[in-house]
DNA sequence: AATTATTTGTGAAACGATTCATTGAAGTGA
DNA sequence: TCACTTCAATGAATCGTTTCACAAATAATT
């Protein structure tokens, strides 16, 4: 691997100045277009490619943006990635996706290398309930945008979706169904989402008159399929007082379709099935899932926009904000009414 | 946002010379115990991190290796980085992973930021089908791997899955349960893949004593649920001389199994159905899909070590690579022999 | 023609780390 | 005490850009 070409080498190929070469390619209108045809075709003949190593030591901070995300194993957060990437391209930034795994460890050490790069910005769902990661790394003065996540003080950006209202959809669509008593398969109770769901759901039933006991819940340990299944086979006792479910995620819904599918129990039938995120796969589903959207990709999108004003040019009367998305309830077949 | 500190502002805290701080950063050992202390408590008093494109810049490439997939809405994909990751995190290194969406514009756009970069290599599945922005690239010397795809020459390394043994293993086994006329769910013809995987199942037939005619080829436009959706419509025809559905990819399959479902036709009862990949949604749709398993994290994982190897501090004895590994068929319900 | 603007191009000083030849001090053996 | 080695620490050069004050040449105005 030869030595690399840099703009002195054009420079001298082109009889001009480093400085002319720097003009070329950031400031093209400063140069006489002679000299710039010039200066262009010394940079194509030798192949030559901007160091972003230099460039960035010289703007003290880089053209990258970092996500953090809990699970790239979910459709979810691809989408989010997605609506961050678009975002941050038309501003002519790169986006470094990472995965924290669920990880406070993974989390710091990804934010440690975000330090290290002086990245323009990160966009965190954050891993660790204690705070203590990010507490550390605001320290670096590096901005950062909660994403899925509220904040109640206004030190940050954060851009989530209103998990109480989602919850309450949810249960209000099952209940003007008909349903009276309403499994809510939950995910680890630390999390805020799964919590916020469930009073939303418990919300719903207050309104129609029901009591709080007609919401069963079904806790498990993961938000993934395989606890769907689980809780799926878990479900299958609970027949024929429950006719109703709820889940906190849309891959438990798929577990739990698959479980009752295998028992014969037929979705929507004699169980009426939510889940929650709208994911491709909800909608895949040999019974397509009802679901709560999340604008997962507007999720991306908004928390990247807040994160170029908050580091852009006019920096200065940016305000932090706390965006609160509302979610959407798309009926599918799984929560049809039965006849 | 203040000013960044730097070694300087840590050397004057400490009261020794830059040259002793980077010592103790990069060479602990040939520092006394007592500065190195010294040094220590100013690093962290002050907060200093050190500056990865000063350090980059002076070593001349970056410690950042760059992932180039086809879509990362495909389970199979997020598999592949997950193993990379690995890889190159147990090297200290970190993954830029980035999403060409099949555009081979953004192929070319991606490539040329990460020339920028002077990211240590890439790890590629190329979208590019004419081989030119590669081909551009590698003037570069930045070195790259392929990944998911085969290489003749061995001007680079590559690792890839026996397609055309993937495609046999699946037809293989609907033969033997007695399937004399199956539908092959294709993709785009010019996908490689999609060929091979054909190619496996006509050999698989041919093995058996059955015409190239016992295969039924229903092209898609694309390798996802919708395609899938809609060929599984387009299936419906074809039966009840087709009793059997092998699938170029899961993705084609859950939509194919969707639209049986819709449609009242029982999987694998009155159709046996077969996928390609392995991803998660596979086991966990409602009939769990038999599928063709590609050894997604593995794929990922030998990309990766093949890139170390090829730039690490041994590079001289590399000798390009070019790697197949096996696929593996995992039965499931979708095709269990009907009775 | 003399003065003032305008347009192009120059070259040196940053940016923040690493490296390496060199110095200074302390220790060793004769 | 002198020469010699060993161990620590130094400081200047370097990496490849961008920026900016300045010079030179050209055009416009009086």
């Amino acid at each position: 691997m030869g030595r690399m070409v840099g703009i002195k080498d054009v420079a001298r190929h082109a009889g001009v100045s480093v400085g002319t070469v720097s003009n070329v390619i950031n400031h093209p209108d400063m140069v006489s277009p002679q000299t710039r045809a010039r200066v262009q075709t010394a940079i194509d003949r030798l192949g030559y490619v901007r160091s972003e190593s230099a460039r960035q030591l010289r703007a003290g901070l880089s053209r990258i943006m970092a996500l953090l995300v809990l699970d790239m194993g979910n459709p979810f957060f691809v989408d989010v990635a997605r609506g961050a990437e678009r975002a941050a391209r038309e501003a002519g930034l790169g986006v470094m996706v990472c995965n924290s795994a669920q990880s406070p460890s993974e989390e710091a050490e990804y934010l440690s290398l975000f330090a290290e790069q002086r990245v323009r910005g990160v966009l965190i769902t954050p891993a660790d309930g204690s705070g203590n990661n990010l507490a550390s790394f605001a320290r670096h003065g590096i901005p950062f945008v909660l994403v899925d996540r509220q904040t109640i003080d206004d030190t940050t950006c954060s851009v989530a979706v209103d998990d109480v209202a989602g919850g309450a959809l949810a249960a209000r669509h099952l209940v003007s169904a008909g349903h009276t008593t309403i499994a809510y398969v939950s995910g680890p109770g630390h999390l805020q989402q799964v919590r916020d769901r469930r009073e939303g759901a418990l919300r719903a039933l207050a309104e129609a008159g029901l009591p709080p006991e007609s919401l069963v819940e079904l806790p498990t340990e993961r938000l993934d399929v395989a606890a769907g299944r689980d809780a799926g086979s878990r479900l299958l006792g609970l027949r024929p007082s429950v006719t109703a479910v709820f889940c906190a995620n849309d891959l438990l819904a798929l577990g739990v379709l698959q479980s009752l599918f295998a028992a014969g129990v037929h979705v929507p039938g004699d169980l009426a099935l939510v889940g929650y995120d709208d994911i491709e796969f909800a909608a895949a589903a040999a019974v397509p899932l009802t679901s709560v959207r999340q604008p997962a990709v507007t999720m991306g999108r908004m928390a990247a926009e807040l994160l170029l004003e908050e580091t852009g040019p006019d920096a200065e009367q940016h305000r932090h904000r706390n965006v609160l998305l509302q979610p959407e309830l798309v009926v599918r077949d799984s929560s049809l009414t039965p006849r």
